[in-house]
DNA sequence: TTCCAGGGATATA
DNA sequence: TATATCCATGGA
């Protein structure tokens, strides 16, 4: 085991990062939070003053916890005095971690129409059955486990009706080198990813901001659709992210995540 | 009990 | 192109 500790800042709160329905796969342990990522785990203490992660792999997670960030920056550029500058203010401990493409796209197709606590236990079991056992935990499943489980195992995870996209996805996948994608532009990847059967546009966008880092998406979901009813009055959820990518740009991926975590929250 | 969730596919016009 | 309907599941 390896250590990574540094001191506290207000743009690293580790509750707010895994919290903010980014990640699926963590859960509280003791004083802290473990978290698994692919086949790495990590376990993450904070008091006021450091922050402290216990990990196997230091680089790994150096890399996905976005440390390379400039968040006190991002968060100046997005400040507009007004709703967007509270949501930052409230979630300014968020970070946005650098998911695996294979990780999100599973997790995200798992994610429609569906509650945060069963979406973590859909995948929680998927990894239990398929994934390989490592030190106390099991990997994320490869590509081939997750081509050769079939439809009924999706269903007998409890994934419903997602359970025939899953399938096909995973089969769909199996011949595909995903990280030569990222040499793709963001609509060309986001078509890509939405030729895949059972990804949309939202569950697209999600892939692009959580697996791929592109951060010129805004993801459209039940929650993002509340904080906009007025201002977007009966226009279309594609719609509605094409207009806020124009609006936020390279910003659009984090406002979108500050907003989403403010408006689930606090429920105002 | 009914409503709802980080929606998408399909049929229809 | 735009709208309506159906889809599994279980927490709240």
């Amino acid at each position: 085991m390896a250590q990574l500790k540094f001191e506290k800042t207000p743009t690293f709160d580790i509750v707010q990062i895994l919290e903010c329905g980014q990640v699926f796969r963590f859960h509280k342990e003791g004083d802290g939070y473990v978290v698994y990522a692919l086949n790495h785990k990590a376990k993450i203490t904070q008091d006021d003053s450091q922050v402290v992660i216990d990990c196997d792999d230091v680089d790994f997670f150096v890399d996905y916890f976005d440390f390379e960030q400039n968040y006190e920056l991002i968060q100046s550029k997005c400040d507009d005095k007004g709703f967007v500058a509270e949501a930052i203010e409230y979630g300014k401990g968020i970070r946005l971690l650098r998911q695996n493409p294979h990780e999100a796209i599973f997790s995200f197709i798992i994610s429609q129409n569906n509650h945060i606590p069963r979406i973590k236990g859909i995948i929680e079991r998927m990894c239990e059955a398929l994934g390989e056992k490592m030190d106390g935990y099991f990997a994320f499943p490869t590509i081939d486990k997750l081509a050769s489980a079939g439809e009924e195992f999706f269903k007998s995870i409890g994934a419903g009706y997602r359970a025939v996209y899953l399938d096909r996805v995973a089969k769909e996948l199996q011949n595909e080198d995903v990280e030569s994608w990222r040499a793709l532009d963001t609509e060309e990847l986001r078509k890509r990813l939405m030729s895949l059967h059972g990804v949309g546009r939202k569950v697209a966008d999600c892939i692009l901001l959580f697996g791929f880092q592109r951060y010129d998406v805004f993801p459209v979901d039940t929650w993002i659709k509340k904080v906009f009813e007025d201002t977007y009055k009966n226009v279309p959820a594609d719609k509605m992210s094409t207009l806020l990518v124009q609006k936020y740009q390279k910003y659009a991926g984090f406002v979108q995540q500050w907003l989403f975590y403010y408006k689930r929250e606090k429920k105002v």
